[in-house]
RNA sequence: GGGAGUUUAGCUCAGCUGGUUCAGAGCACCUCGUUUACACCGAGGGGGUCGGGGGUUCGAAUCCCUCAACUCCCACCA
């Protein structure tokens, strides 16, 4: 025992064991699906980590959670393989990569395209990755063999592939449409990369003279310099006030354009003055008004939120510049009526926080609703299933109202959209895999023999997210060599956060119905969102965000993942705080002194004592009893309640009472058949919170005696939940209060535990009476099954049962007697309640018998303990 | 503006289709303890009118209505 320390040290622990999983070889898997040793295979796909990201606390919920559900599979018999790999996150990593070179002095537009993607594949071979290795330390048992990358070879090409599929079925399209512009990146995004928010702005009212008149028109816009790119005033054809300026023109200030007055019912006429300025190139639903009354369009920004030469006024200023100086010039020009503050919600970028631009370009989209279709049938016919459930509702929702999906993008990191254009509009395109196919198609299309250099390829890249919604098939190379797919697909849990359920979850679901009809995954694991201690989201510019490497340093793997699992169930958000990584710091501290007392036991050749006999058969019940509860929280993905059961079953049962029971006394030794009893539980427990805390447990198991090659606990087997002896655990946990009471009745005397006291139980021996041996042990008494002598006592009732310690010259009567009064009028209103439900003829006749018979069990069991109160005061006199 | 969810001990949460003392668990807290695995420990203990109000019922934390607070999602009101 000496050389082993009181406290557990992971850090050398945990390294050891991981390299040791590794160099066996154990996270790989192969598909096998003829070899009888496996009960099936087993998937999870990680939710690929941007290649540019560092470990942050969600991940580290996120993947604890999946390693615990492939470890229990692997040792449920499943051919299990966790999937790793990378996204190539186009927008991030491109702006990365540009900032990288702008500090170099480079300019992304001065080095071309192919140059560019050199530059950004030196950038992934760098970074990327780092994320990967964090995950190592947290204990994450993926096949790293498998580890896949958005943009690796065959997978560019499947996403080529499934571009080309949905065109070819028409369910892909480019056209001019109002898209999301970041000024920042300089591309296009999806409805979904927006983030809407309320901000404090101005609202400014702009007054419009009536061409001809006297008279003005005032609007009120958050925008002010769109002015100038103004090409009508609304009005509703209804309202009355405005009547009279039908047909009439408006003459913008500043640039003293006339403009038309035009009636259209989208204006509503009780909001502001019921008038509304119309700039059909910066507004999405001015655009539409453009469209319907056939207006002007003046762009009056360019791709980079400067003013362009349209606006003719602050050409080249940032348009918030723009903003600011543009209201000295309507004063200037006598149209400034007022300026207020005003809150309104602004749509910025989700990747550069930049304020989104409504911008009008030419785009490449995908109808959306023919693919939702079976998507949202199989999540409602529960064919995938959502934890929790509730999820269930958003995605109905988002999914019954879907839109297209701009797919294109200004970048150049990702996936080229395959087009070549060969005409000399931009609308003479051909849909091609390869160059080479292109330029057949384009000649046939051109009716006339192309070369080359009459192609283009599309410039632009297509979203991220149209990659990663091929993750669970295109991992397994799917659309190119069936033997893995046919094995590993559908693939059966995803655990993610509910951030991305439209991003990703959705698409997914959709993309396997559409390509390999069928759905990509059974269950999706919705994780909670990790807060601070005050509720706030984690996020850099708060600093409020705890390094996962530090934490796992401080408190280990083990410790870590368990604090998060504790305070995490599914779908809650977890206030996150050191703390409760201590509460799993401490529980391997404790796990390791169990091992260490049971190793430093001398063995003895000595027949098994009683008590040791009795508490093996009732910790091999409790076990029992135990593992039928913790499947069952494995299979509601309760983790957390999974994880509340190891830990009370091993710190409570299995130390705290089991390990006090057969322990030796002071110099004694142990005997065999207890000692392999025991070392076999605890091979059983190690084998329960293996999932968990993967390094202790196998600690733990090696600790535990000598093993052969290859013997250990990540490939042991689950335990079965054998038929579990209720009566025996029953009557164990009466004696465990008996304990207790007596215990309780020392602390209140301040009498040693070394004191040996006497106990009476008068009623004879029960079924609980089988662990007396241990009663004897533990609570340190003589026990009579009989009457106790007369005199001053402590007594306490369990049940029906009453006991009593002697307390000769410790307790007088006065106390004594006090007490019982007490008890007696506690238990004279509890049979009065009783009694009262009892007399009352609607619950005696309304109520279903079993309740009834319970109820009049009650007032026997009251009226037993009452008597025997009485009894005992009539003894004190 | 719509929709969803949450509201039970100081904190994080269990409490299934109303009925066995159903008001629970872990942590935190308090008292005691240098008992030969562990003070990252042991023994013992205190603590909640189940968000407010109303209703249904013999009986409600559990069902219904209503109000309030918080969270999230969706939505083009200048």
């Amino acid at each position: 025992m000496s050389e082993l320390s009181t406290r557990y040290n992971p850090a050398s622990v945990e390294e050891k064991w991981y390299k040791h999983w590794m160099d066996k070889g154990y996270f790989k898997s192969m598909p096998d699906p003829n070899n009888e040793k496996y009960t099936g295979a087993f998937t999870v796909v990680i939710p690929p980590p941007n290649v540019t990201g560092v470990l942050h606390m969600g991940h580290m919920l996120n993947n604890t959670i999946q390693d615990i559900l492939i470890r229990k599979a692997r040792l449920e018999g499943k051919n299990a393989c966790w999937v790793p790999g990378m996204d190539h996150a186009s927008i991030a990593t491109e702006a990365k990569v540009v900032k990288r070179l702008r500090e170099k002095g480079i300019k992304k537009s001065d080095i071309g395209r192919e140059e560019f993607l050199k530059h950004a594949w030196e950038w992934k071979e760098e970074y990327g990755g780092v994320i990967l290795e964090q995950l190592k330390k947290l204990g994450a048992s993926c096949d790293w063999d498998r580890t896949r990358f958005t943009m690796d070879e065959k997978y560019y090409e499947s996403v080529l592939d499934t571009f080309i599929h949905l065109y070819d079925k028409g369910l892909i399209y480019r056209g001019a449409r109002m898209v999301n512009w970041d000024c920042e990146a300089l591309t296009a995004v999806s409805d979904e990369e927006v983030i809407h928010t309320e901000e404090n702005g101005k609202l400014y009212s702009v007054r419009y003279q009536v061409a001809g008149t006297n008279e003005f028109v005032t609007i009120a816009t958050t925008r002010p310099e769109t002015i100038v790119g103004d090409s009508a005033i609304c009005v509703h054809p209804d309202d009355e006030r405005y009547k009279h300026l039908h047909g009439k023109k408006a003459i913008v200030p500043i640039v003293n354009r006339e403009v038309p007055i035009i009636q259209d019912e989208y204006v509503t006429m009780d909001f502001g003055t019921g008038c509304l300025k119309v700039t059909p190139a910066h507004d999405a639903n001015d655009y539409e008004l453009g469209l319907k009354h056939n207006l002007e369009t003046i762009d009056i920004l360019n791709a980079n939120g400067t003013l362009s030469e349209a606006a003719q006024v602050l050409v080249g200023e940032d348009r918030f510049e723009a903003r600011k100086k543009i209201v000295p010039l309507l004063e200037a020009a006598g149209a400034l009526v007022k300026v207020e503050d005003y809150q309104n919600k602004v749509g910025r970028s989700e990747r550069t926080n930049s304020v989104i631009e409504p911008r009008l370009s030419k785009q490449w989209f995908v109808k959306m609703k023919p693919l939702a279709e079976p998507a949202l049938k199989a999540v409602e016919d529960g064919d995938v299933k959502f934890y929790p459930q509730k999820y269930v509702n958003t995605y109905r929702y988002w999914m019954s109202n879907i839109k297209d999906w701009c797919i294109s993008r200004q970048l150049w990191w990702g996936h080229r959209i395959p087009a070549w254009y060969f005409g000399e509009g931009d609308d003479d395109f051909v849909v091609a895999k390869t160059a080479e196919e292109a330029l057949k198609k384009a000649s046939e299309a051109a009716g006339r023999t192309l070369a080359t250099n009459d192609l283009h390829q599309d410039e632009d890249v297509m979203d991220t997210w149209f990659s990663s919604w091929l993750w669970p098939i295109s991992v397994f190379d799917g659309f190119y060599k069936r033997d893995e797919l046919d094995y590993y697909y559908p693939t059966n849990d995803l655990v993610t956060g509910p951030d991305i359920i439209f991003f990703w979850v959705a698409r997914m679901i959709m993309a396997g119905y559409e390509f390999e009809g069928k759905k990509p995954f059974e269950n999706v694991y919705f994780t909670g969102i990790i807060r601070d201690k005050l509720g706030r989201k984690m996020s850099k510019s708060l600093g409020n965000s705890p390094d996962p490497i530090d934490l796992i340093e401080k408190y280990s793997a083990d410790g870590v993942r368990l604090g998060l699992l504790m305070t995490a169930p599914a779908g809650n958000d977890i206030p996150f705080d050191d703390s409760i990584c201590e509460q799993g710091r401490n529980f391997t501290n404790k796990i390791w002194n169990a091992l260490r007392l049971i190793k430093g036991w001398e063995v003895a050749d000595k027949p098994q004592p009683e008590v040791n006999k009795l508490a093996v058969e009732w910790l091999e019940n409790r076990i029992n009893k135990e593992i039928s509860e913790i499947n069952d929280h494995y299979k509601k993905y309760r983790l957390n309640d999974a994880a509340m059961s190891i830990y009370k079953l091993i710190w409570d049962e299995f130390c705290s009472w089991y390990l006090e029971a057969i322990k030796p006394a002071y110099g004694d030794s142990i005997d065999q058949t207890t000692l392999d009893s025991t070392v076999s539980m605890f091979e059983k427990l190690s084998t329960l919170l293996h999932p968990m805390m993967p390094f202790i447990s196998e600690e733990v198991w090696h600790g535990l005696k000598e093993r052969s090659e290859g013997d250990c606990v990540f490939k042991s087997n689950w335990p079965v939940a054998n038929p579990a002896d209720e009566t025996m655990i029953s009557d164990f946990e009466l004696v465990k209060s008996i304990i207790t009471e007596v215990r309780s009745i020392r602390a209140s005397k301040s009498l040693s535990p070394k004191e040996q006291l006497a106990l009476y139980q008068k009623a004879g021996k029960g079924s609980y009476s089988r662990f007396e041996s241990v009663l004897v042990k533990l609570a340190n008494v003589d026990v009579h099954w009989s009457a106790a002598p007369e005199g001053p006592s402590g007594s306490f009732i369990l049940g029906t049962l009453e006991f009593t310690v002697p307390l000769t010259g410790l307790v007088d009567a006065g106390e004594e007697k006090s007490k019982l009064e007490e008890e007696l009028a506690y238990q004279k209103g509890f049979l009065n309640s009783v009694l009262k439900k009892l007399s009352n003829e609607k619950f005696v006749g309304g109520a279903p018998e079993a309740v009834v018979a319970a109820e009049r069990k009650k007032q026997n069991d009251a009226e037993t303990r009452i008597k025997s109160i009485e009894e005992k005061l009539a003894t004190l006199g």
